[in-house]
DNA sequence: CGACGCCGTGCAATCGATTCCAAGTGCGGG
DNA sequence: CCCGCACTTGGAATCGATTGCACGGCGTCG
């Protein structure tokens, strides 16, 4: 009951055109536009085709009129919080336009983005959205990059205002709690692979640290910058050991990503230091249940979905309009952000 | 530099022919098979590819061939962190073998699924893995369950153990904490809606509640069980908070799901009832980040990127066996779980 | 020295839907 | 009463890659 017959054939518009008493052409006509056919034969195909549950055949149609109706999004990791909510979003916007969405994840191995571009290409997408890439060749379709951007190559691009963002932690932290050792630990500065990008995520925000420590006259020895490399939760735990470790050990980090901010968090725990008595924490990103942990995390707010809408709306226009006409006023969209102030800063809320 | 000529025109397999002077036959054998093609014809199409940087246009091809080496994956939720780390598991495999992952998110809403089969079927998917699907006609293609099961249609099936996970939990509140009012908030049991699946997730777990709490002689009025329709956080906490302002409220909460252990724990907060000592909470998943809960979150751990692996396996092999022959020795796998202890049900870890 | 066989190549059909073009029908106006 | 236009319909080309079949050429064996 459930399976049918062993899976007999699809059926194809010729099928239906059989059933219907038509022409494959007239079936076409019937079934898509509706126009240059009669009421009659139009119910009488509608009928046939859904007699036999006709599905057509989206290979063949795409291949036919040079277009697929799919966008791909390229991401690090869909599993993290972050890139999964921007998925969300953009597969809202795409598909009530009608547009499929092809996610691959690149696992942030280098060369995986370029490789996953070739092949969504391959694919014959009508656009990409890409949150991190490395490769800079003409890509052919539309293309709105989110995150890290490349705004030469693309239509447009939506990124966090990274710098504000990196300025309204350290600023809590040295305004109003007067700390003055602060620690950043951030994602792996990658710029140097034979990239360079116009708008690198890692790099702001470490340029934002750097700049903003010093604005406030903060000591800054080299010791209290670090990279967790690769970007995961362990290489940020032993970024956070190493710094408790020093002589002058900070009293006060910021970590660049909520990963990298967790991970410093079990450093603390291992390392039998209170947060925030011993070391404030603060993170860049939101964790997720950011206001259940040990202490609660003061971090960035972030509108995740949010982005993940303007990315795909940015493409949609350039699918729709004229494509390359839309690149002059594209440029990047910042994305602003918001303090959340918990008691990992030191706070008593 | 970044973007080349105005998208000139994607080079076709027949330019290629053309450039190295042979017929577009002979190009595919070429840069396909290898085979019936000399060695230095070989070498003059692959040159040829190489200088207009070819790209076989793979609708064309998988039209022609009638597979598509893709295949769909239908989740509730990507931004859920179970589905993104399945997903992940599935993507490694799959990719492994040639594969292509097209993921649908259905946002939970009912119908989305049966649409979302449609549409991947429209696209030629050579097979599919659903974690959760409404719909019973034949598919067409090979199908992987997971989470949720439907054997009957399928070619095979990854499941929890769900009944032996909530007896580890509820045995642990009773034999080492010597809990016995203990209430249970499980996602919204949908079966009723039409369908009548075999395997159905929430109602397993429900039962095995209930059987647990049998076996142990537990009291259970009827207000001990309650349900967060939708699933999510909001209404996990609206029915922990309903929990505690029972006459007789509960000493013990098992989540379901992580998602509402998670909104139980805030409505602990909200209510300022005390985490472990007035209400211990456990959770079926483990949420993330569970050691870095105020308290650390009692749960079990569950192998989520193992599911995906094996789910994709068993995709893997119907898709190069036979096809329905693979489907006798399928079934359904069940994933074992291990409890993870940490402080939420009252243990001092 | 002749014939058979294999290798390399090109021609053409094919996958399934769309769409341009031509042809057939019916109707109304002149 | 006839011509022509509008409306339907079918035939055939097309998208781009793959593949069965046929053909020409060369080597080898009898």
């Amino acid at each position: 009951m459930a399976s049918g017959e062993p899976t007999a054939r699809r059926p194809t518009l010729a099928d239906v055109a059989a059933a219907a008493g038509v022409s494959s052409s007239t079936a076409s006509r019937a079934l898509g536009t509706g126009t240059h056919v009669s009421a009659r034969t139009r119910a009488r195909v509608w009928a046939a085709a859904e007699r036999l549950s006709f599905q057509p055949n989206q290979l063949a149609r795409s291949l036919r009129r040079g277009s697929t109706m799919a966008v791909g999004l390229v991401v690090p990791d869909v599993a993290a919080a972050f890139y999964g909510t921007v998925l969300k979003g953009v597969q809202e916007v795409l598909e009530a336009a009608g547009y499929h969405v092809l996610v691959v994840n690149t696992g942030r191995a280098a060369g995986r983005e370029r490789e996953a571009v070739r092949s969504l290409r391959a694919h014959q997408v009508d656009g990409l959205i890409i949150a991190t890439y490395g490769g800079y060749e003409d890509i052919g379709v539309p293309v709105v990059f989110f995150d890290d951007v490349l705004p030469d190559v693309g239509v447009g691009a939506i990124a966090l205002a990274n710098a504000e963002g990196v300025a309204l932690l350290v600023d809590h932290l040295v305004e109003v709690h007067g700390q003055r050792r602060i620690a950043y630990v951030g994602p792996p500065d990658s710029s140097g692979e034979g990239r360079t990008p116009a708008v690198f995520t890692a790099r702001e925000r470490l340029d934002a640290f750097r700049a903003s420590a010093g604005r406030a006259g903060l000591p800054l020895p080299p010791d209290y910058i670090r990279f967790a490399d690769p970007l995961d939760g362990a290489t940020a735990r032993t970024a956070g050991i190493e710094l408790l470790e020093l002589d002058e050990p900070p009293t006060a980090v910021v970590g660049g990503t909520d990963t990298l901010a967790m991970g410093i968090l079990q450093a603390a725990r291992a390392r039998g230091a209170r947060v925030p008595e011993d070391l404030a924490v603060v993170s860049f990103d939101e964790p997720p249940y950011a206001d259940l942990l040990e202490p609660p995390m003061t971090s960035l707010d972030r509108h995740d979905r949010e982005m993940g809408r303007r990315a795909a709306d940015l493409l949609l226009g350039a699918l729709n309009g004229l494509g390359p006409a839309a690149r002059a006023d594209a440029g990047v969209q910042r994305v602003p952000l918001a303090l959340r102030v918990r008691r990992s800063c030191g706070c008593a809320a």
